[in-house]
DNA sequence: CCCTGATTCGC
DNA sequence: GCGAATCAGG
C-alpha cells in the first residue's frame, strides 16, 4: 500500500497518541508493524516522549534476503489500558447461586455496561488469532467492540465466554448472562 | 510465549 | 523510499 498524505498524516497522529507501532499498522490496514516503524523512522518520528536520550546504540549487522513470500500476517497488539486486576486464563465465576444468604457480591467492577469480565475493548480492526471475538454492545452502536481477551489459540472466545458460547443446555437454568 | 521499538540493507 | 529480517529488550 502507498503511503498517502492521509495515511501518513493518521500515521503521525496515531504514533503521537502514544500507539504501538502495531496498533497504528493494524488501524491502517495493508502494513505491518515493520512498516510502521521503518516510516516512523524515515520521517524521523522516533523518540516519542524522550527528550533526553542519546542512545547511541550499535550492534550487529547481518540481514539475509529481504522479500520474500510472505503476506505479512502480523498482528495487531495490545496493550490497551487495563482497569481491572484479573487473573487471565481461568476467570471463571460462580456461575449460578441461589438467591439468599450471600452478603459478599463479586468486585464492584462497575465499569462501564453490562457485560462480564473486564474486557479489552478491542475494534475488530484489532483481533487476532488469539483474541477473544465476543462482541460486546450494539453492533450499530459507537462503541461497540470485541472483549478482546486472549483465547488461547483454542478458540474464538476467552475462557469466560466460551462458556457463555457452549452452555450445555443443562448448565442454563436460571442462568442470565 | 507474547510483545515493544531500532537497525540494516536488498529491493 | 520501502519494509522484511533481525536484533535487543520487556
Amino acid at each position: 500500500m502507498n503511503w498517502t498524505d492521509e495515511r501518513v498524516e493518521l500515521l503521525k497522529k496515531l504514533w503521537a497518541e502514544g500507539l504501538s507501532a502495531s496498533q497504528i499498522a493494524s488501524q491502517l490496514g495493508g502494513v505491518s508493524r515493520n512498516a510502521v516503524i521503518g516510516k516512523v523512522h524515515r520521517l524521523k518520528l522516533s523518540g516519542r516522549g524522550r527528550p533526553t536520550a542519546s542512545p547511541q546504540r550499535q550492534k550487529k549487522s547481518a540481514r539475509p534476503a529481504a522479500a520474500a513470500g510472505k503476506p505479512a500476517t502480523q498482528r495487531p497488539s495490545t496493550s490497551v489500558p487495563r482497569s481491572a486486576p484479573m487473573t487471565s486464563g481461568a476467570n471463571a465465576l460462580k456461575a449460578d447461586y441461589d438467591m439468599d444468604v450471600m452478603v459478599e457480591e463479586l468486585p464492584v467492577i462497575r465499569s462501564s455496561e453490562v457485560v462480564v469480565p473486564i474486557s479489552r475493548k478491542l475494534e475488530l480492526t484489532e483481533l487476532t488469532e488469539r483474541t477473544c471475538k465476543w462482541p460486546i454492545g450494539d453492533p450499530l452502536a459507537e462503541d461497540f467492540h470485541f472483549c478482546g481477551n486472549d483465547s488461547g489459540e483454542s478458540g474464538p472466545y476467552c475462557a469466560y465466554h466460551a462458556r457463555l458460547a457452549f452452555q450445555p443446555a443443562s448448565d442454563r437454568k436460571r442462568n442470565r448472562r
